[in-house]
This record gives C-alpha cells, sequence and structure tokens, in this order.
DNA sequence: AATTCTTTTTTTGCATACAAATTACATTGT
DNA sequence: ACAATGTAATTTGTATGCAAAAAAAGAATT
C-alpha cells in the first residue's frame, strides 16, 4: 500500500483500459448471446468459436467461466457450455428479483438524486415521448433503458447496479424482441409519468410501488409473448455467425 | 433431448458429482477467501497457488476468472488478482442490497410457506435460544444462517437465492468474526421472535420490515467493528497457508 | 544519499500439446 | 429392421512452453 513512492503531483489515472483478450471475448461473447447469434440452449462449441474469434482456446475458455459465473452460460461437466435457456418458471423468478432490485433502486434514487440528475431524466422522459410519439420501438427502448440506468445511478449504490445488470443480462436475449400492444404501451408510458413524479416529489415509497407496479406488467408482456413463441415450435435450436 | 431411449426402469441419476478440477479450485479459493487464509487485498500469486493446490494454472486461472465474476476477488490487467478489499462505503453498498434481497425473501417466504418449513425453522429458533442461552456464539451464528437459508428457500425463488448468495459471500470474510455486545445480541433474538411471528401470520409486510431493521442494525454491528478493527493498524497484508 | 536508468528476475497472458471423456459411427447379432 | 456393442473421431480438460509485461535488483549519475 504504501510502497508508491510517486511524485505527487503525478496523477494517477486508473490505467487506460487495454482489456485483456479473456475480457474482449467475454464481451464478445455477451454480445452474442444478448443479441441470439447463439440460441439458448445452443452448445458453444471451443474450436469453433476460437475460429470466429480468433483466439486460443485458453482465453476463450477463461471468458466462459466468467459467463457461467455471471449466469448468461451453463456448464456441463466434460460436456462444455450452453446458451442459457430460460424456462418459464426462470423468467418468472428472474422479474421477481429484477422487480425487488429496481424497486430498492428506486427508493434509493428518491432519496438521493439531485436536482441535475432529475432534469436529465426528465428531459430522456421527454425524449421518449417523442420516440413514443413516433412509435420509434428502437429508440424507445434505448431511452427506456437509459432512464432505468439513470434511476439506478441516483441510487448511488454501485453494488446495487452491478448486481441489476448482471440479473437483467439473463433476460436482454428476451426483451430484445419484445414488442407491446398498444394498449400496453401507453400504460407503461403512464407508468413513467408516475416515476417522474415520485421522483421530483423525493417520494420512495411511491416510486417503489410504481416500479414494481411498472415491472410486474413487463413481465406479463414478456411471459405472455414467450408462451406465445413457444407454442408455435418453430425450431432454431444451434444458431451460429 | 430425447436423444436417450434408456429402459424406462432404470432410474436416471442427475449424473454423480463428478466436479472438474476448475471447479474444486474454485471451492477451495473461495474458501480460502472467506476463512481468511487469503487475506483481503492480498496477491494471488498463481505459481505458488498452483502449487499449494498441486494443479497447473490453467484450472486455476479458469477458477480464478469464476471469483471475479462472483465479486470475491479483483483483476488487475497484466498483474493478476488480488482478494476483494471492501471499503467502509463498498461495506454499506454491499449491505444495503443484501438487506433489500433478504427483505424481498422474506415477503415471499411469508407468502408461500408451508407449515412443515415453518414448523423446522420454529425448531431451528428453538435451537438457537440454546445457544444464545450457552452464549455459544458459533453455533449461534451456524443457526442464524441456517434461518435465513430457511427462509431463503421457502422463498422458491432459486434466483433470489442464487443472487443472495453470491452478494452476500463478499461479506462472510468479514462476518465471520463479527462478536456482537450483549444488548446487541438480545436485540437480534428478538428480532428473529418477531420473524417468527410475522412468518406464522403469513405478514409479508411485517416480515419485510422486521428483516429490514434487522440487516441495517447487522450491518451498524459490523460497521463499527470494521472501524474499530482499522483504527489499530495491526498490518497483516498477504497471508496464506 | 537519493534518484534515475539499466539489467535481471519474476509473473502474467496466450498458444499449443497431450490426455481423458464424450459423441458419432459402423459392425454384429438377433 | 432394430438394438447392442465396440471402435473411430470429435471435443473437452489439463499441463506445459514461450512471449510480453511488470516487479525487483543493481549500477550509474547527479
Amino acid at each position: 500500500m504504501q510502497n508508491l513512492k510517486m511524485s505527487a503531483h503525478i496523477i494517477h489515472l486508473p490505467a487506460i483500459s487495454r482489456p485483456n483478450l479473456h475480457e474482449q471475448v467475454a464481451q464478445r461473447l455477451r454480445e452474442m448471446l444478448v443479441e441470439g447469434r447463439i440460441a439458448p440452449g445452443a452448445k458453444l462449441n471451443e474450436r469453433e468459436l476460437s475460429e470466429v474469434l480468433k483466439v486460443s482456446r485458453t482465453p476463450l475458455r477463461e471468458a466462459i467461466k466468467r459467463l457461467a459465473a455471471e449466469g448468461l452460460v451453463e456448464l456441463l461437466p466434460n460436456r462444455g457450455a450452453i446458451a442459457l435457456e430460460l424456462s418459464e418458471a426462470d423468467v418468472r423468478h428472474t422479474f421477481e428479483v429484477i422487480a425487488g432490485l429496481e424497486a430498492q433502486s428506486g427508493e434509493l434514487a428518491a432519496e438521493r438524486i439531485t436536482e441535475a440528475e432529475l432534469a436529465e431524466i426528465q428531459a430522456l422522459h421527454y425524449e421518449m415521448l417523442a420516440a413514443f410519439t413516433r412509435r420509434d420501438l428502437p429508440a424507445y427502448y434505448r431511452l427506456n433503458s437509459a432512464i432505468h440506468a439513470a434511476i439506478n445511478t441516483a441510487a448511488r449504490n454501485p453494488v446495487l447496479s452491478a448486481t441489476y445488470r448482471q440479473v437483467n443480462a439473463r433476460l436482454l436475449a428476451l426483451r430484445f424482441k419484445s414488442n407491446q400492444d398498444e394498449a400496453k404501451w401507453q400504460a407503461a408510458m403512464q407508468d413513467h409519468e408516475d416515476m417522474i413524479t415520485a421522483l421530483s416529489r423525493r417520494d420512495p415509497a411511491a416510486l417503489r410501488a410504481v416500479l414494481l407496479a411498472h415491472l410486474f406488467k413487463k413481465r406479463d408482456v414478456v411471459m405472455a409473448q414467450l408462451a406465445e413463441l413457444r407454442s408455435q415450435p418453430l425450431a432454431g435450436k444451434g444458431a451460429q455467425a
């Protein structure tokens, strides 16, 4: 700890990010999993992936172990890894946790948010209103998660943020496609209005309630779509680049 | 999926656990970290550890990558890994998350617990009362975490349980030593009484409130001890077997 | 004596090689 | 034709080797 006898005026930057190969591989794999380029349940063939990503199996395997700990892939002893496949129960359980984390995030944010942060969320909300008016779904999703991320930041708890991100990552592959109907979409917008209101009133309990309700609606939408999707067995295992 | 055309009367056990080397190594490292045999902030030397654990560096490195994702070690690019070192803020943030998770666990448990589970928790509680009466700290801790684990189980949400375990693991190294004073201990016992009451009444809100209060007290105890411990810089970096 | 520069040593990161296990395939027998 | 069994091929798991980076040690300079 005190073995750094560096001139005090030299600013010690937190080391410019020169990510190691296994880090980069983990990031790429995360993308591939979220974007569905590796389908749920599909096997992660090491030789194949190391050819695609142009790395040897060593950093690839290290990355896969990370993703296993993050819950994005499942490790089968002596049989490699498969992309996370969520049962309906899994989705339900995951949303339950997400709802709790986000509700807590909201509570804390309502206590700790600064005026500047609130203004920024307000701005994002208006942008989202614009996207909603244009029925611009990609923009809507982008802004939606930006707002939730901003609330998370305002909660001033990095552990909570990290936990949320990790659990939420498992759902990203699902929600990617989640396309809501008009009435539900409108209701979601109303929820967002209520969030802003609760935030600006610094009312933790209210924000908690809004977020819980919001998340449960989201869960129902996703699970309904999932059930529909799975009733038509349109195959599609084992996708790759 | 349906390529197992096995005689139906052969019971298909879930594959006897023959954990891979990297799994075993991860487990061993977890123990060493929790038990403080690797001190917070200490470097994990790969050569050294591979000699101690009698494995090559490859599975060792894979295990370390897992632990990094679990938040038990920190990865420094090109400089290996160090055991997680929690600042006071980290401890505060982690307890905040733990409190939220445990509160939710309680809410769900109050809704979903069976009579049998409730009876078992009741039994554990009496055992804990015995341990408290004898001032048997190790038994107290064992029963305490058994009760919290039982509540977690009763919540019937594996994702929540797993998330809780992962975040809680980061605190285990700290709480290992946490030794409370008489008044605090008595208060903790009262909290546990209240938990049982709320559970048997199937009152989610009450259990939530009790657990939140309980966890915040625990946090204060741990942080006070931590502050005291750190005011006396009794060295102790870089422990090993 | 302290600091900076150079050299040496150690340590991490990645690739490859080999061993063990699993999977796919062909052969055999019924 | 079908199941069962044995063999080959593929794939995962582990060890080792080599290169690059960081840390440590030593020499030179101010």
